[in-house]
DNA sequence: GCTCCATTTTGGACTAGACCAGATTGACGA
DNA sequence: TCGTCAATCTGGTCTAGTCCAAAATGGAGC
């Protein structure tokens, strides 16, 4: 898009270009892993720590992508992401041509953190419905959530069945539905236990996406603490009409 | 927030903690520098690409930035940014205390490029107003935009004082208010023109976020490809009120 | 065919340097 | 006082390994 630099690139730009442009060809596909470091530091001639830096480089870009101890894979396309849509997370990827996947980690009362308690606009120490999940897009580990119910509007949840999307078991069960949403989006770096769900190293580039839900009365309903990783989402916002 | 791990943390951890609570004592003031990377890691006793990569962990989390050869500094506490809002960039950073610059780099008219023709929904090859900004917080530079402007609707535009608000500019001289807006965002590393401007290394780590703008008769007038600084914003998005 | 265990492979973390080029700085001269 | 230039400092890049622990693998035994 702008003129290329003139002076040299560097063995660590080779490498780059070099594993880009394999994997813009569709040489390496999707999800598949890369030859071991010290099999590609060979392949380039050149040092492991090298090697690792391009590597990292290509991870802040978003074309590959790390998994803890198990090595190095092509990232598939992003996933398009607008959180004020009302549609839940497996209509979302399937409308994309994916194949979406949920997992409880957790699911329990517990008194909510003092950020949770603002978030729902509860008195402090008050108790919330927490579970945790991570949600997959074919097979991969994307997405980490927290969600926080105010227990009030849902009496006897936790003995559902919680794979099931939360937004029907809103509808079907308890007749609420969303209504407006506010959010938050912060670029951080992966905590320790939402880099071990999403099998990535602690540290890694993630995108920390808050939600507050409420429903059609304007209650606030539960608020979300969602942990994507970076290279899997766009997140896209068209607002459908602006009143003034 | 959640459980301790009991494994010994490294010394890659032991800085990074170090220095994470020097920074929060405010030990170390906002966009001060950082002691040179030799001394540090004379400081901490260990090799110098152990320490950088205790920085680079540093940098992910946001909490220091780099500049370009110049060295490490603490990062200020992040600005909220809602694109949705129709205030201009100065008016959304004094408001919170910070005091905003902007810079002009470019200004001519070119052919649009792909991209921008799709998303101003403009015939190939047509002309189009191109901005080019750097805009500062507290004298930082933490903002790479690009604005292309839609030529039919901004007769004379590029003999204007460019330095002053596009949005007062639209509603000075062309009677033109925003209206609605769509947005992307998308985690990205910066290319190298955009790191150029924000003195930046090629390959850091930024929030793209591309908006498209539509004036008060819903006709699309420009659309802006921006490039912050990961550690400089959160997006916060409200939605003042949503029509099904 | 399946489980379990030992071996091998692999990524994670770290050491101890070197060389280069851009940025900073301070001394010098106009 | 100010601008120029040279010395110095500093980050950017790279080499050539080592040690460790978790993960993958493959074979033995049931």
């Amino acid at each position: 898009m702008s003129d290329a630099p003139s002076r040299s690139i560097g063995a660590v730009g080779t490498i780059r270009q070099a594993l880009a442009e394999q994997i813009g060809q569709g040489l390496l596909p999707p999800n598949g892993k890369l030859p071991a470091e010290r099999r590609l530091s060979e392949l380039f001639d050149t040092t492991r720590i090298t090697l690792r830096e391009a590597l990292s480089q290509l991870e802040a870009e978003g074309l590959i992508y790390r998994e803890e101890r198990r090595g190095w894979f092509v990232s598939p396309a992003r996933v398009r992401y607008n959180p004020l849509a009302r549609t839940h997370f497996h209509a979302m990827v399937e409308a994309q041509g994916r194949t979406p996947a949920t997992e409880v980690l957790q699911a329990r009362l517990v008194p909510a953190s003092g950020e949770v308690c603002a978030l729902l606009a509860l008195p402090a120490l008050s108790k919330v419905i927490q579970i945790r999940r991570v949600r997959r897009i074919d097979g991969r580990q994307v997405l980490y959530v927290e969600h926080n119910l105010n227990p009030a509007y849902f009496p006897g949840l936790l003995e559902l069945d919680l794979t099931r999307s939360l937004t029907e078991l809103y509808a079907g069960e308890y007749g609420i539905r969303y209504g407006r949403v506010r959010f938050e989006i912060t670029p951080i770096a992966l905590a320790a236990d939402a880099a071990l769900a999403l099998r990535a190293a602690a540290g890694s580039p993630a995108l920390q996406i808050t939600r507050v839900n409420r429903d059609q009365l304007d209650r606030i309903i539960d608020c979300d603490l969602e942990y994507w990783r970076h290279d899997a989402i766009q997140v896209s916002v068209e607002v459908p009409e602006q009143t003034e």
